[in-house]
DNA sequence: ATATTTAACGAAAACGTTTTCGTGTTGATA
DNA sequence: TATCAACACGAAAACGTTTTCGTTAAATAT
């Protein structure tokens, strides 16, 4: 077993000094041709690279970025992942993943852990439970002690930094649109509790393109799930739920749903219910993912745009990061430049498939 | 801004010596109570948290293990990573996350980057291209450099290490078997090219459960897609491909497909041509993913336990790290000890839901 | 022949830790 | 009173780099 082999072993073995070693390595002309080509070659011989702990060390960045999600088995916050991870590699930098399983106590552990010199900045969507006690101090924490963070999807004004976001009211407004469009007279709408602002922002934008359009809201023809519950082991709820909503409320022909495995399981329970999607029910649902693209009838849904989010993310992130030493600390200590913090809104559109007319 | 805080700092506030400063914050009887009071208390009010990247230089270990995954979006390998994500934060340690995009080269240059000091050992699965090129000599380089490599899911019998796999080949007798017992007599196969193991091992599962149940394989019955691009985003030649199939073999009554994707699109061309599951043709998929759960009907599938196996892994190799540091360098230099690498098969079981009788 | 530049390299500091090995004060013991 | 532990602390090395600043010898200029 070889193992890695360092500037000083070759320094030893070739019998000059380590600050040589370096210096033929990188090429400097302080150098001579001779020793230059005798260490160069013996380096790639021996396959030497640089240690990356060692340069994290002295360079005081380490050129990977954190990100910290709720969950991983989740198909847009991994699309978000593959965004960011498709820029960090383009742009020189490692992804490191802490996952929060939306609670509070692990949001602060990871970011602890992750803060002490392992990354040079945060991507990341609050949990659940962060949103719901709405205690922000360790994001106040790291990004005082110089940290950025950009934050996406489920991001909150109480804190002051890049983020990026979808525009969750004018999706929704969309979708109802287009309901209305299609000549649906009583849109239900299922949703989530307020307190996940992306749930909220939705549920406006439903209330609101229902008045413009001249429609008067129906508190009956809203339904509002307890998610605090993983959903996914509580299928046969959610179902009920839904059934007993759609019994009480025959008159519903149009569902706007704020995910999509709200409306796939709407459209499921509409089916077994003997309503025809989209002749008698027409559905939308948020968030493009792989249920909607092969449900049958496949789910017309508002598009998230997962990569590209995590693609901005990344991109603001290290362009901060990158300026940070291009300008030196300069850049935070200038008064002027304190708060240029950016929010990007990715903008949404309607696919169509087969759950609307 | 605050700045982290070093011991250094730490130091010169309270005249001390670095050294007194790190003993007394380890609790080292060394230092008398009064002085260790202050350094401590004075170190909680301005947080300090030893820098990770210092401690990984001078331990020379990172306590962060590189998963290499050719996808992640994706259900199965997004719940290998929650799995590994579980114990590895269990057990101290973090994730940093690389993807291969299933390219040969990629794989390269990502374990390249991770390896040169950032993480202590690898948890992968080897991408489409690696396999289809059988060249697998960056794993035998990074194995040499004693960087400890624990394979899962499509692994390579080449490579000597730990893995972790699914019974793919007894998963594969158990549908079948269960399609025979519930009276299909044309059962067809749809798999992918055979360069994928998994792949190659379900297809003899099939043959197997066949013929020891007196069928003889009829290679008409068996659809092989190739899945050199990316299928997701051609849905529509995948149908066709299935829907020609099952017209130019109208007996079919039963379906096995080595992934979900295979099978719920079997089961909407199905309904498409009018054909009904599972009165009329009954199908059994691979890996429990979102999709067999929300389908409609609602799919049969051998399980696959991804998060089990992420558990499995991580745990394989962090033994593995733990041992290691443990016992030395003795641990690998021991001849003995040498080859002690094992392979862990975790068992399959059938999902029974709609799409079976 | 002397002074000055230049070429080629090495020593040392620095990044932030931990740990080993002193070293100087005490207080107790012989 | 001389000797010796025990105590409380500091200096320095080490992890693997890069970079600044010498330093020496040769080469050039005066």
């Amino acid at each position: 077993m070889k193992k890695k082999i360092t500037l000083k072993q070759i320094a030893r073995e070739l019998d000059v000094s380590v600050s040589t070693v370096s210096k033929a390595l990188s090429g400097s002309k302080e150098i001579s041709e001779d020793t230059t080509q005798k260490i160069q070659a013996f380096a790639k011989l021996y396959n030497y690279k640089p240690n990356n702990i060692a340069l994290s060390l002295k360079n005081r960045k380490t050129k990977t970025i954190g990100i910290l999600i709720p969950e991983i088995v989740h198909h847009f916050f991994s699309t978000v992942i593959r965004g960011i991870e498709r820029v960090a590699n383009r742009r020189g930098y490692n992804v490191i993943v802490g996952l929060s399983n939306e609670s509070f106590a692990k949001e602060i552990i990871n970011m602890e852990m992750l803060a002490n010199g392992s990354i040079d900045g945060f991507i990341l969507s609050i949990s659940k439970e962060t949103l719901l006690k709405q205690d922000y101090h360790h994001f106040h924490a790291t990004i005082n002690q110089g940290m950025p963070i950009v934050m996406f999807d489920r991001v909150v004004s109480e804190v002051e930094c890049d983020k990026v976001i979808v525009d969750d009211f004018n999706g929704a407004v969309k979708a109802v649109k287009k309901l209305i469009e299609n000549n649906c007279k009583n849109i239900a709408l299922i949703t989530t509790m307020d307190y996940v602002s992306v749930g909220k922002l939705r549920t406006q934008g439903y209330l609101e393109a229902l008045e413009t359009n001249g429609f008067v809201p129906d508190s009956n023809l809203i339904l509002k799930i307890d998610d605090s519950l993983n959903v996914e082991n509580h299928l046969e709820i959610l179902e009920t739920e839904i059934a007993q909503f759609f019994q009480t409320n025959p008159q519903i022909d149009g569902v706007f749903a704020v995910n999509e495995l709200y409306a796939v399981t709407a459209m499921k329970v509409a089916k077994k219910l003997g309503v025809h999607v989209p002749d008698d029910i027409q559905v939308i649902g948020f968030t493009d993912g792989v249920l909607s693209k092969h449900a049958t009838p496949s789910l017309t849904t508002v598009s998230q745009h997962g990569q590209k989010m995590g693609e901005q993310a990344a991109n603001l992130l290290i362009d901060r990061l990158d300026a940070e030493d291009a300008e030196g600390e300069q850049y935070f200590t200038n008064k002027d430049k304190k708060s240029d913090f950016i929010t990007v809104v990715i903008e949404t559109e309607i696919i169509e498939r087969e759950s609307t007319k």
